[in-house]
DNA sequence: ATTCCTGCAAACAGTTTGCACTACG
DNA sequence: CGTAGTGCAAACTGTTTGCAGGAAT
C-alpha cells in the first residue's frame, strides 16, 4: 500500500461528507473547491499550494494558482482542513483532521502521518494566561532513505512532493 | 520582568560561550555573526530575519539583510541556534536550545517558551523506519490578549515582532 | 597569505490583490 | 437575480545568489 495516497472509496466517502458539510453551513460548493479538497483528501504528503495547483488543473483545465491559494486559505479557515507546521518556508496542507503527528525528515523534509497512543492521548497542558487548545507534535528525525546516506550530502532527496 | 528578552548577564554568557565555542570548532568570528547571536539570545521573542536585521543594524550599520539570512542559516546548521516551525511561512529563530515547549496564539501568531515538565520528558517514541531524534512540541491556542476578544476581529494584534 | 565572509544589487519563489466576468444557490 | 467565487496579471514579501572587495586567522 502506497503510503501517500488514500483509497478512492475512503476519498469518495470524505469528499462526500465535505459537499454535505458546506451545504449545510451554507457554503458554496463549485467544482475548484471540491476538486481541490479532493486533492487533499487522496493525498496524504500534506502538498504544498503549487503541488496541489499541477493536480487539480489536470481535472480543472482552466484553473488559476490564485484561486488555488483562495481556496486553501478559505478551507483553513473553515476548518475544514489543516495548515501544518513546517520549516521549509511554505505552506503545507492536510485534509486529515484526525488527531495525529507527523515524522518529520530534518535531511528531505518529508513529513509521515503518524499516531502514537502515548502522544496521541497526551493531556493539552494547562498553562496560565493561555487558552491552550490543542497540541501539534512533531517527531523530528530521518526518514530511512535519509538515514542512510552518510552525512555530507546536503540534498539526498527533494522536499515533501519529489513529482 | 519583560518576558521576551533576557538579562544582560545571561546574554553575556551565553555569547562568551558562543565565541569560544566557535574558536574551539575554528569558526570564524566576525563582528556581524556575534551581533545576530546577541540579538537572538537578547530575544524570547523567537524573531524573524527582518527583525533581526533592523536590531543588528542599529549596531553593526553597514549590515546588509542577505549577510543577516546568511549567518541564521549558518548559525543553524552549525547547531548554534534553532530555526523553530511556524506556519506563518517565515523563518522564526532562537538562540535557547534547551529542551522546551511553544505556547502558540492562533490568533496573533505570537510564541511563547514554555516548559511542561510532561512534555519536556517525553520519550521520544521509537518508530520503525524512522531514526527518531527529538520532539518538538507546539500547544497551540488564544493568548491573554486574543482570548479577551470576541471572535469577528481578524488580527488584533501583530504577530511575534510587533516593534 | 589564504580562505572565508560580507555588501550590494539583481534574481527568485511563494503568496496576495484589484478588477472584470462567471456561476452557484 | 444577487452575491460570492474565479481568472488573469501585476504587485509584494521574504529569501537566495553572483560577484568583487575586505577581514579573520
Amino acid at each position: 500500500m502506497n503510503t501517500s495516497t488514500r483509497s478512492k472509496q475512503e476519498v469518495d466517502r470524505w469528499c462526500d461528507d465535505f459537499e454535505s458539510l458546506c451545504r449545510a453551513r451554507g457554503i458554496r460548493v463549485t467544482p475548484q473547491r471540491l476538486a481541490v479538497y479532493r486533492v487533499l483528501a487522496e493525498d496524504r504528503s500534506h502538498p504544498k499550494p503549487e503541488s496541489v495547483y499541477r493536480r487539480v488543473r489536470e481535472r480543472v483545465p482552466g484553473l488559476s494558482q490564485a484561486t488555488v491559494y483562495r481556496i486553501l486559505e478559505f478551507l483553513e479557515r473553515e476548518k475544514l482542513i489543516k495548515r501544518v507546521s513546517a520549516d521549509d518556508g511554505v505552506g503545507h496542507f492536510d485534509a486529515n483532521l484526525a488527531s495525529h503527528q507527523h515524522l518529520v525528515c530534518r535531511v528531505c523534509g518529508r513529513m509521515i502521518d503518524v499516531s502514537v497512543p502515548a502522544l496521541t492521548n497526551a493531556r493539552v497542558p494547562s498553562v496560565t494566561g493561555f487558552a491552550a487548545e490543542e497540541l501539534d507534535i512533531r517527531i523530528v528525525g530521518r526518514c530511512r532513505q535519509c538515514a542512510r546516506l552518510k552525512a555530507g550530502r546536503r540534498k539526498p532527496l527533494e522536499p515533501s512532493d519529489p513529482d
